[in-house]
DNA sequence: TCAATCCGTATC
DNA sequence: ATACGGATTGAC
């Protein structure tokens, strides 16, 4: 691909290039055209990345397409070469770019920046071209099916399975059952769809579910046929796995959420599992979350859609409510053989009478619970809400939480005998007394997973106890007796699933200050469940009366995520109502406001500052709210005064997010 | 009346 | 960034 040293002429066929460029300023977010010179032309095709004069400067595009005639009065420039010989965007994707781009008020150069690793020039002469009629003799398209039968536990389960097997399109909400095999399950629909010839994206919140879902994969699979695209790969590598998609000799993409963007051939079935899980919203610009780009995919194309997970999102449950995709869900009796004995214990808990027990905080049914299980030799998770080992501490007569005389952090506890130290800057506090009482003595206020470990050590002597939490995560444990105390997320895996599962501190998952609380802690909860074995035994440290734990109990993450549905329409939030957060310096927000020609529905929830830690300057984020049906005139309306801004040369953008995950 | 200069805007 | 057009200014 050799710069074009002064293009003699334009080509004959299709001389134009319409083309995107790469740039961050939203009032630049449109096509620009190009004359495409003779000597380049077979190379310039829709997709390409180019290189083109724009402004007086050298700056990187892609085509869009190619066409005969502009529309543009002025003169037109010539490229001036092209980038590699790959078109990076297919027509699918470029739609899709397109549309997220507008649906979350951002431009195509971030969505493109999101979704196409950067190109790495060894990896694309090394990819070998695929063969087009591969297709046919990839094995995963002839032979005998995989084994169905997990599928066929579920009702409308294998409806779902079925239409896949005639190349049909279907969408549906899956709630898996405890101790589901779940990665095993979606290697299988991803066998399905590929024997009907279909490419599959599979998008999992994080790298140990890449890896537990890579091996199912690999059982259903042959070996290439499937992909893993992560950045933890290093730049080469990844962009050739990414090549190998675009090219088509990979047909199963899985990943972490930019996944959902992948270039597969023939795309057939998207899979998302566990959307509720943070690591699902993409935290750059435009702040997408992956399974509303899954969504959006799905509509786009035309292709199959499955939202799984033990718990539910209200975002799923406005999908089953508005028909347009199913439940796939276990009937009650299905349920009962594989759901674990699931009790809760609120705070009146009946104190264990075993001193060992008390001074592990333990209620005495807990304890009697886990002594069982260690007694079969099952090991036995114990969840904490948080890490460390006293993660928060307060003053020990009034409660006033002990703050960094710094930077104003929290104080954190180390080890029983330690000294106060600031979370934020790491500032040790060996003089704190309290601003209110002046008293010097401290209690904690939460129990982290090193401090429940040493109780629990304490309480069952002699047995192994393990910790999964920050940044030592165990991916698994060895069956037979043991203790694992572990944070939500960082539950171990372990084979015939533990004995017992001690979920505490149950207050302290409710208590966040967050809209999706319950959501989420049903969701964590359900989790650690998941992991233990049907005839196991779960003790929930909360109050069985709460709505999330009757749910939990009764194994029902659709009716819970109804209910959650239910009181964000009543609150006039998300999924029901769409949602805008503006950040910025209080004058660049009260500018922008002033830009944006709000639809009709909108209102103004007003401004909070935004915590001192999250940004440099002092910042506020605004937040506006439309009816569901004025979404798209809203991110109009947004990119619209982007544009203005950027046109005017505004020295800091302004942060703007559709329905984001966090409102405080 | 015309050239020099300034400012805002588009950038193909 | 740079180029361009329209408006503005100032000197003849």
């Amino acid at each position: 691909m050799a710069a074009a040293s002064r293009p003699a002429s334009a080509a004959s066929s299709l001389p134009i290039a319409r083309v995107a460029i790469d740039s961050p300023l939203p009032h630049l977010d449109r096509p620009f055209d190009y004359l495409v010179p003779e000597d380049l032309s077979d190379h310039i095709v829709a997709g390409s990345r180019v290189r083109v004069r724009f402004a007086g400067r050298l700056i990187d595009g892609w085509v869009l397409e190619r066409v005969q005639a502009s529309d543009h009065d002025g003169r037109l420039a010539f490229l001036q070469r092209g980038i590699g010989s790959e078109p990076v965007l297919t027509p699918d994707t470029a739609v899709l770019f397109r549309a997220v781009a507008d649906r979350w008020a951002g431009t195509f150069a971030d969505v493109v920046r999101l979704a196409v690793p950067p190109r790495h020039a060894r990896a694309e002469t090394a990819v070998a071209l695929a063969d087009p009629g591969s297709d046919r003799t990839d094995p995963a398209t002839g032979g005998t099916g995989p084994d169905l039968a997990g599928w066929q536990r579920y009702r409308a389960g294998s409806a779902f399975v079925g239409q896949l097997e005639r190349g049909g399109t279907a969408r549906a909400i899956w709630n898996a059952m405890p101790s589901e095999d779940w990665p095993l399950r979606l290697a299988e629909l991803a066998a399905v769809a590929r024997r009907a010839g279909r490419g599959v994206i599979l998008v999992v919140p994080d790298a140990r579910d890449v890896a537990r879902v890579d091996l199912a994969l690999s059982t259903v699979l042959p070996a290439e046929s499937h992909v893993t695209l992560s950045a933890g790969l290093g730049p080469e590598a990844r962009y050739r796995r990414w090549l190998s998609v675009r090219r088509g000799a990979a047909r199963v993409v899985l990943g972490p959420r930019s996944a959902v963007y992948a270039p597969v051939t023939d795309l057939g079935l998207i899979i998302v599992w566990d959307d509720g899980d943070d690591l699902q919203a993409e935290p750059r610009a435009p702040y997408a979350h992956a399974r509303d780009v899954a969504v959006l995919r799905s509509s786009l194309a035309g292709t199959s859609l499955l939202i799984g997970g033990f718990g539910q999102t209200a975002e799923s449950a406005m999908l089953l409510r508005s028909g347009w995709a199913r439940l796939i869900s276990a009937d009650r009796f299905t349920l009962r053989s594989a759901c674990p004995r699931i009790t809760a214990v609120g705070d009146d808990f009946e104190i264990g009478r075993d001193a060992a027990a008390r001074s592990a905080r333990l209620p005495a049914l807990s304890f009697r619970t886990a002594r069982a299980s260690l007694e079969d030799g099952l090991p036995v998770l114990v969840q904490v809400p948080r890490r460390g080992y006293l993660p928060a501490v307060a003053c020990v007569k009034d409660r006033t939480p002990a703050r960094c005389a710094t930077c104003n952090g929290p104080l954190t506890l180390a080890s029983a005998e330690g000294i106060p130290t600031c979370r934020w800057c790491g500032r040790t506090a060996g003089d704190w007394c309290c601003p209110v009482c002046g008293s010097r003595r401290l209690r904690a206020m939460a129990v982290g997973s090193s401090r429940t470990a040493e109780e629990i050590g304490r309480a069952f002597p002699g047995v192994i106890t393990r910790i999964s939490a920050g940044s030592r995560v165990l991916d698994t444990v060895p069956p037979g007796p043991s203790v694992v105390v572990a944070t939500p997320g960082a539950e171990p895996v372990v084979e015939c699933g533990y004995g017992a599962a001690l979920l505490l501190d149950g207050w302290s998952m409710l208590s966040r200050p967050d809209l999706r609380v319950a959501e989420e802690a049903f969701r964590r909860w359900a989790n650690a469940i998941a992991l233990v074995g049907p005839s196991g035994s779960v003790v929930i440290n909360a109050h069985p009366s709460l709505p999330s734990v009757q749910a939990l109990i009764r194994w029902d993450a659709a009716g819970h995520a109804e209910r959650e549905l239910a009181d964000r329409a009543e609150l006039g939030f998300p999924p029901v109502t769409r949602l805008a957060a503006i950040t910025g310096t209080p004058s660049d927000v009260a500018e922008f406001l002033s830009l944006v020609e709000l639809p009709a529905s909108a209102t103004e929830l007003g401004s909070v500052p935004v915590p001192e830690d999250r940004s440099e300057d002092d910042q506020i984020r605004l937040l506006l709210r439309v009816a569901r049906g004025d979404g798209v005139a809203l991110a109009e309306a947004l990119h619209a005064a982007a544009a203005i801004r950027s046109a005017r040369k505004a020295p800091r953008p302004v942060r703007t997010e559709l329905d984001p995950m966090n409102l405080g």
